[in-house]
DNA sequence: AATGAATGAGAGTTCATTCAT
DNA sequence: AATGAATGAACTCTCATTCAT
C-alpha cells in the first residue's frame, strides 16, 4: 500500500541534485541542465516535475521545512515546559543544517537571492517557524519562566537571528566548527543574557545619537 | 553643455542611483543602463568609475561601512563603559538602516546574493564590525559587567544576528514599524535575557534528538 | 512544425551560409545572427554546432581543405611523374577557388585576419599543403626533372606564393578573368623561369644596397 | 630651412607607436588609447593627425611605400639592365621587411584585414609596386633577357607572390631565418625556373580535372 | 513519461570618437 | 595645439523553456 511511484523518486532525485548543484555553484550560476544531468535525467524532464527553476528552490524549501517543522512540533508536544520548547527548536535548527552542509549553503545564502523569494518564504513556512518560536515564548510567559514584559515579536526575531547568524558564520567558515553543539549555549545566552548581573545593566544617561536623516 | 570635470560628483551619483535601482528591482534584475540613466549619465561612464556591476555593490558597501564604522568607533571612544558600547553599536546599526530604507533593502537582501559576495564582505568590513562588537563584549568582561563564562564569538554572533533579523523583518514588512527605537529593547534582551529568573532556566533532563544523518 | 532531428544538415547549412555572409560583409562585420538567419535557424542554434564565431571560420577551412587535399593526394598517387604532381596541385588550387568565388574571398582575405588565425592554419592544413608541394619537388629532384641545387623550402614558397598572389588578384579584380586556365602558365613559369636563356641571367656585379638599419 | 615642425614629429611618433602596437596585439585588438599612450600623447591628440583608426594604418602604408618605392626607383634608374631591376626590387622588398620585423607583421597580416583595405592598397601604392615590377619585366623583354612569350601580368604576380609568401613564412616563423639573403635565390628561381632542363618540362598528356561546379 | 534539439530574448562591457576646457 | 572625460552604439553568447518525437 502507498508504494511510491517511480516518478516520486525522480522528483526527489531532482531536489537532491539541486541542493548539490546550488550549493556548489550558486543558484544563478546553476543551469537547469546541470541539475538534470546531476539527477541523471533529460533537461526537459525537470519541467514535468517543476514549473521552472525558481520552483525547484521553492519546493526544496517547502519539503524540508514541512518535514522538519512537523518533527519539531511533535517533539514539542511531548515536552512539558516552554524552555525545552526553545531548546528543541534550536536543536532542530542547528541539527538539520549542521548535518547537511550543502543544504545549509542553500538555506543561508541561495534562498535569499531577492525580496521576491524572501517575501515568499517569510509568508509561508518561515512564518510557521516564527509562530512556533513565538508560541514557545508565550507559553513560557504563561508558565512564568519567561519575562512578562518582553515583546514576543522582538524576542522571536532575536532568537531566530542568533541561530541564523551562527549558521551563516559556520557556512562561510566552511564548517570549521561543530554547529550542533552550539544549540545549548545559544539558548542559554538567550535566556540568561550576557550581563554579569541585573545591577550592571542599569544604564547611565547617554548622549542621544544625532539622528539626522539621509546617510 | 555639461561640465566635464573630474571634480564632478559622478561617482557618488552613481552610488546613490544604484541604491535606488537595486532596492526597487533587485541586483540581478537591475541593468547597468538603469543605473546610468537614474544617475543621468551615459552607460559607458559607469565604467570610468567602477570596474563592473559587482564593483558598484562592493564599493557601495565599502563606502557606507567605512563612514559608519568610523562614526561608531569615535562615539565608542567617548563612552565610558562597555554596555554603552553595545548600545552605541545597536543605535548605529538600526539608525543607519532605519533612516535609509532603500539602503536597508540592499544591505539585507541584495548584498547576500552569493557566497562570493558574502565571503568578500565577511572578510572585510563585516569582520571589522564583528571585531567592534567582540571588543565591546571583551571590555564588558574586563570591567565585570558581562559574564566571564560567555563565549565572545557566540555572543557576538547572537548580538549581530538579533539586530540583523529585526532589520530583515522590518525590510520585508515594508518599514511597518519604527526600527530605530528597537535598539534599546534588543540590547536589553541581549544583556538580561528572556528568562524570568535564573532559577527558571535550570534544565530538566530531556530526551536527546534522534540525530540520524542525512536529512 | 520543423523537424528537430540531429540528422539535419544544419552544420553544413551554417557553413554554407557563413561563406556567403563572410564573403559579402567580411568576417568582423558579420554578425552571428546574419549567419543564422542566412541558414534559416535561430541564433542560438549556431552554438550547438560551433563553439563560437571563430570556430565557424576554422571548421570551414578544415572541411574544405580536408576534402580537397585528399582529392589532390589521390590524383597525385595516380600520376607517374613529379611535374604532373605540381600541375595537379595548381589545377586543384585554382580550380577550387575559381569555381567558388565567395570561398575564394574567405580564403584569400578573411582567413588572414590575424596572426592567431594565420598561425593556426599554417600549423595545420596549410602545412599539409606545403608538404604536398615539397614532396612533389623532392620527387622531381629524385627523378631528375627538377634541379638538385634548388632549396625545396624556397621553391615551395615560391610555387605557393605565385598561385596565391594570382588568386588574390582575381578576387580583388572581382573575378574579371578566368582563374582556372592560369594553372598551366603558372606551372610553366615556375618550371622554366622567366629568362630568355641561361646565359642572360649571369649577373653583372652590382652595387650593394646601403642596408642601414631602421627603416 | 625646412625645419620640421614639432607636430610632424608627433605624427611620426604616432605611426611608430602604431607599428609596435599593431604588431604585438593585432589591428583589431589594438585600441587607439594603446597607440596614444605608446606615443606619449593623449587619446584625443591622435585625431588631430589622423581621421580615425583605419587612417593610421592607411597612412602608415602610404608613408613607408612612398619612401621605399622612390628609393627603389632611383636605384633602378641607375641600373643598366632589366634583370638587375628585378634584383633591386627583391632586395628592397626583403630588405625593408627583414630589417623591420614589426613592420613586416603589419604589412603581411594586419594590412589584409578586409577587402576594403586590400582594394584600397591594391589600387594605390601596391599598384605602383606592381607597375614597377611589370616595367622591369617589359624592359627585360625589350632587351631580350626575358622571354617574349611570357604574360607580363602573370609574371608580375608570380614574382610578387614568391617574395610575399616567403615574407609571410618568415613572419609566422618569428624571424627564424635570414630574410634578406633570400633575395638572390628567389630571383634566380624566378628567372631560371625549377626544371632541370627544358626537355624535362614537356608535359605528357594528363587526364583533365573533373571540374564539376560547387565545392 | 521522457527526451534533447531548437529557440531567441536579453545585457554587460568595450572603445572609437567627440568636444569643452 | 593638446587634453581626457564622456559618450552610446554595437554584439557575442548563454540558458531557461518548449515541444515534436
Amino acid at each position: 500500500m502507498m508504494a511510491r511511484r517511480r516518478t516520486d523518486d525522480k522528483r526527489q532525485r531532482i531536489l537532491d541534485a539541486a541542493v548539490q548543484v546550488f550549493a556548489s555553484k550558486g543558484f544563478f550560476a546553476s543551469r537547469v541542465s546541470d541539475i538534470a544531468s546531476a539527477a541523471g535525467i533529460a533537461d526537459g524532464t525537470v519541467y514535468l516535475y517543476f514549473r521552472n527553476k525558481d520552483d525547484i528552490l521553492i519546493k526544496l524549501f517547502d519539503d524540508v521545512m514541512g518535514v522538519h517543522l512537523e518533527a519539531a512540533r511533535q517533539e514539542i508536544r511531548a515536552a512539558d515546559n516552554a524552555l525545552d520548547h526553545l531548546r528543541i527548536i534550536a536543536d532542530h535548527h542547528l541539527g538539520l543544517l549542521g548535518r547537511n552542509p550543502e543544504l545549509a549553503v542553500v538555506f543561508q545564502v541561495e534562498l535569499r537571492q531577492s525580496t521576491k523569494f524572501m517575501e515568499l518564504f517569510t509568508a509561508s513556512w518561515l512564518k510557521d517557524y516564527f509562530d512556533l518560536v513565538e508560541a514557545a515564548i508565550a507559553a513560557g510567559q504563561s508558565e512564568g519562566t519567561i519575562r512578562e514584559d518582553l515583546s514576543r515579536k522582538l524576542a522571536t526575531h532575536a532568537f531566530f537571528g542568533a541561530l541564523d547568524a551562527i549558521v551563516t558564520s559556520w557556512v562561510l567558515a566552511r564548517n570549521a566548527f561543530d554547529l550542533t553543539e552550539l544549540a545549548k549555549p545559544v539558548v542559554d545566552l538567550f535566556l540568561t543574557g550576557a550581563a554579569a548581573s541585573a545591577a550592571a545593566v542599569v544604564a547611565k544617561p547617554r548622549r542621544a545619537l544625532k539622528s539626522a536623516g539621509g546617510r
